[in-house]
RNA sequence: GGGUGUGUAGCUCAGGUGGUUAGAGCGCUACGUUGACAUCGUAGAGGUCACAAGUUCGAGUCUUGUCACUCCCACCA
């Protein structure tokens, strides 16, 4: 027995625990049916579920639990990824409260805590994810830093390394100097700022009262200059280029050379190169062999190399313009409107450092990973997202992959006493390479940077799976069917993935990319936490449900476009979700139960192969839409069938059969009003799974469980369902008239139709039931022909004829005639537009015979119609 | 600067291959305690599909241009 109300709050849990418990999730492997398979894009095992992640994974749990309804062989792979620096920072701020730095720690104790608070607090996430029904294989949940995972990362480093695709070099890389590491380019994000230009002059060497004037956004970084850059092709700078200028208070001798970096219509015109500090200058100073200076220490504060050891970038700034200012050598400052680039995490001034680093030759693994989208083995879902991977693939940068953090894999790289490498995947491989390199024992010292937590979820889609084992899920589930992300993440993940797996398994690692759009707040803003409009998805399950959010989720995810959360929407579902458990209980109520030799290609009603007529249309359109990825179709074709066509149509149909005596007739709703109540459960389960189960699970005896159940296919009985439609139409045509004349809805009235086709009448004698119960009809008859119609009928175009109901002298003409001449007014509008079409010579002549004819067959039906009002408007003219 | 999208009802958005009177949810108006449901029902109002030109018998849909906005990448002189 269903209770009287919808409360998801007292089930949902429920019906999850018992999936998982009884193993329902697992796919099963005796079965020698197709495989499916998703990774789930590994949410941080320190993260909390956002709106971002309902929306990701429920579109998973959509296309996971349709493929396991289609019999497939099916696995969700879930797993949490180990995010290397948020992970780290998590920890380290609790150290901080009992004011303890990592360091005071030490490297292993550090590391020891972090796996502590990962027991403890860590892993939230999947709690949450459990919660929005997620029916992922938690037996075979992964980490990336499991012992299984991390030998991937091993072998697959020892490898790359091996083969000259990781290498090691100084170069000027992304350095944080918050958490003293190097970031890639992608964990920097650009932030426009007001600052200011600096403006002052380099004495040129040997000319007295010669100078050469710099503009500056960071004068500080003057003591790390090599050279000034001008122009060949600047007029009035280029007598300068040969010449040497003096770099003012520290009063180096630097060179001013031709460079076209220095744009001869920005600033001066004379460029200051700091090679060590700026991403153009290093390059000038490589096409010039300038020296490098650096003047930073790791923590960002200048150093030794510079008059103001020890001071942060903006003291240093301030005594710059001091010491220039005294010289006499500033010349202005000006507000200057520029941008700078943060950390992704830390939010300080990213510093380019010149530091040793580790890279990943990514312009090399790039090829195989183009060309498998290039020639379609991975296709991406819109096909328009393909440009952005192309675009970014083909203009790769070397991946800095060392980070000098902790907490992540570290580097499988020993150092001999000469600095000779030594990669191997243990240290005693290394070892023993290294004491036949020198002859004799050594000690070797092991790299202590970690890698990028990309670099590891770079081989997600494979090392979940058992690799570099030969396993069982290996074999079966690679590649991956298809993976749903965001766009925000195609670079740091989908294409490190498809560049991993190339490389090493020689196959791509998703044939399909699903990728979708941001969850923004219902007026398209972006949702962060300091603006405030951030929703968090828990709350909104414990308001209206997980299904609901489900279902919003899915009826709003169309290709390539941002889900806009909207509040009032989800509510609407929740009432969706209501609905359909009031249409169950009012099936409980009337005996409508599950008759196991039911066939529904059999029944005799008209309502009832009318039901299972249409029941079969939306199967069929839900099916395919799911095929094409089409989430919004596909809810949104499931909510029309459940409210629009079960609810406000069949079962208002069928209660006149039920309270009527026909038991055989009543026997046949019964079974039928069952198997489209089956059916709607099953084709809205993945979208749903919790509320359909319940009313699944309150039949008692199933065969099998919803979550089993056998997706429906098609068999069309090709019913005609017309007469059904018709009966509808003249049902909603009464009762329209009826609103608009103002009669009370209690009223009984009789109905009249005149100038019916053959076909028309036909379906009256069947139809005549249930048109007197939902328009409320005394009854509904034959308008005879060549009786008088009577002024006091109210009259309406019905398809070809007539809808004539007498009122007996209480008709207000004057609301008659509005009504009529609004008739009227509709009519005259489309016999415009097809006499406009059909007096156009080429339109008859050029258009296809049948879109003619059918414009032709229109303005006929209209233009009788037309007459018909007039004649009623006339009869009544001077009432 | 390079690229990518978007502009349709008061709001948020659908409208694969051009063809009836352009749809949905929410909101709004009127009526309604009809034996599943007021988290509801019935009926209704509301749109020059950003603008301009073009292709076509026919354009919300295709082409070009204009305007407005979004996002991504690059950019610290």
């Amino acid at each position: 027995m269903l209770e009287k109300n919808y409360n998801p709050k007292d089930f949902e849990e429920e019906i999850y625990k018992n999936w998982e418990e009884n193993g329902d999730f697992k796919p099963d492997m005796r079965s020698d049916s197709e495989a499916f398979s998703i990774v789930i894009p590994p949410p941080n095992v320190t993260g909390y579920l956002h709106m971002g992640h309902a929306l990701d994974d429920t579109l998973q749990d959509i296309l996971v639990r349709y493929n396991r309804m289609l019999g497939k062989k099916v696995l969700w792979q879930p797993g949490t990824d180990h995010a290397g620096i948020a992970t780290q920072m998590v920890v380290e701020r609790n150290l901080a409260k009992e004011g303890i730095t990592r360091h005071d720690l030490g490297r292993e104790k550090f590391i020891e805590m972090v796996w502590n608070w990962k027991a403890h607090s860590g892993g939230t996430i999947c709690k949450q994810l459990r919660r929005l029904g997620a029916s992922c294989d938690w037996s075979r949940e992964r980490f990336t830093m499991d012992e299984g995972l991390s030998r991937a990362v091993l072998k697959i480093f020892v490898s790359l390394y091996k083969d000259g695709l990781i290498y090691k070099a100084k170069k000027l890389v992304n350095w944080d100097p918050k958490l003293a590491t190097a970031v890639s380019d992608l964990e920097v994000v650009q932030k426009e700022i007001v600052g200011k230009m600096y403006y002052y002059k380099y004495p040129i060497e040997g000319e007295k009262g010669e100078f050469i004037h710099i503009a500056t956004t960071r004068p500080e970084t003057m003591f790390g200059d090599t050279a000034v850059a001008v122009s060949k092709d600047n007029e009035k700078l280029k007598h300068l280029i040969g010449k040497n200028c003096i770099l003012p208070i520290v009063n180096r001798i630097i060179p001013i050379v031709a460079d076209d970096h220095a744009d001869p219509e920005k600033g001066t015109g004379a460029v200051k190169i700091t090679p060590a500090h700026d991403f153009n200058d290093f390059e000038v100073g490589r096409r010039h062999n300038l020296p490098m200076i650096n003047i930073l220490n790791e923590d960002a504060t200048l150093n030794e190399n510079t008059p103001f050891e020890g001071l942060g970038t903006q003291e240093a700034r301030q005594k710059t313009i001091e010491k220039l200012e005294e010289l006499g050598l500033m010349e202005k400052i000006e507000d200057h409107q520029m941008v700078i680039p943060y950390g992704e995490r830390t939010g300080v001034v990213i510093e380019p450092l010149m530091t040793d680093q580790w890279f990943v030759d990514a312009p090399k693994l790039a090829i195989e990973a183009l060309r498998v989208v290039e020639n379609g083995q991975m296709q991406f879902v819109p096909k328009s997202y393909e440009k952005t991977y192309f675009e970014w693939m083909r203009n790769i940068q070397p991946w800095c992959i060392s980070r000098q953090l902790w907490w992540g894999h570290q580097m499988p790289i020993w150092y001999g006493p000469d600095g000779t490498i030594f990669c191997e995947e243990i240290e005693q491989q290394a070892q023993a390479k290294a004491d036949e390199h020198y002859g004799k024992k050594v000690k070797l010292t092991r790299e202590t940077d970690v890698l990028d937590t990309w670099f590891s979820s770079g081989l997600w889609a494979f090392s979940t799976l058992g690799w570099p084992d030969k396993t069982e899920f290996l074999d079966t589930f690679y590649p991956t069917s298809v993976l749903v992300t965001g766009f925000d993440i195609i670079f740091f993940w989908v294409a490190r993935m498809m560049m991993m797996s190339m490389y090493m398994m020689k196959r791509v690692p998703f044939k399909k990319c699903y990728i979708h759009g941001l969850v923004r707040d219902e007026h398209g803003q972006k949702m962060s936490k300091s603006k405030g409009n951030t929703v968090d998805p828990m709350e909104t399950i414990e308001t209206y449900g997980a299904d609901a959010l489900r279902f919003f989720m899915a009826a709003m995810e169309t290709q390539g476009r941002d889900v806009n959360l909207s509040d009032s929407r989800i509510a609407g579902y929740r009432n969706f979700a209501t609905k359909l458990w009031n249409a169950a209980r009012f099936c409980e109520m009337n005996e409508c139960k599950y008759a196991k030799d039911f066939n529904p290609y059999d029944v005799k009603s008209a309502v009832n192969k009318w039901i299972v007529e249409k029941a079969n249309q939306a199967t069929s359109e839900v099916t395919k839409n799911l095929n094409d990825y089409r989430f919004s179709d596909a809810a949104n074709t499931v909510y029309q069938f459940v409210w629009g066509t079960f609810c406000d149509w069949y079962i208002e149909l069928s209660k006149p059969i039920f309270y009527g005596e026909d038991a055989e007739q009543i026997a046949e709703t019964r079974a039928t009003a069952a198997w489209v109540l089956d059916r709607i459960l099953i084709i809205l389960h993945p979208f749903m799974p919790f509320i359909t189960t319940k009313l699944w699970d309150n039949t008692e005896n199933r065969e099998v469980k919803l979550i089993h159940a056998k997706w429906p296919e098609i068999k069309s009985a090709d019913d005609d369902t017309q007469q059904i439609d018709w009966a509808i139409d003249l049902i909603s045509n009464i009762r329209s008239m009826r609103a608009s004349m103002n009669l009370p809805a209690t009223a009984k009235l009789d109905v009249y139709l005149k100038d019916m086709s053959q076909t028309s009448i036909s379906y009256l004698p069947q139809m005549e039931k249930i048109v007197c119960s939902l328009a409320r009809l005394e009854k509904i008859e034959v308008f005879e022909n060549g009786q008088e119609i009577s002024k006091d009928m109210v009259q309406s175009v019905f398809r070809e004829g007539l809808i004539l109901i007498p009122l007996k002298g209480v008709v207000n003409f004057a609301a008659e005639r509005e009504r009529l001449n609004k008739e009227l007014d509709t009519l005259n509008r489309n016999l415009q537009g097809y006499e406009r079409k059909l007096s156009n010579a080429s339109f008859v002549e050029r258009a296809p015979a049948n879109v003619v004819a059918e414009e032709k067959r229109r303005q006929a039906e209209a233009l009788e119609n037309k007459a018909k009002i007039i004649e009623a408007l006339n009869r009544i003219k001077y009432l």
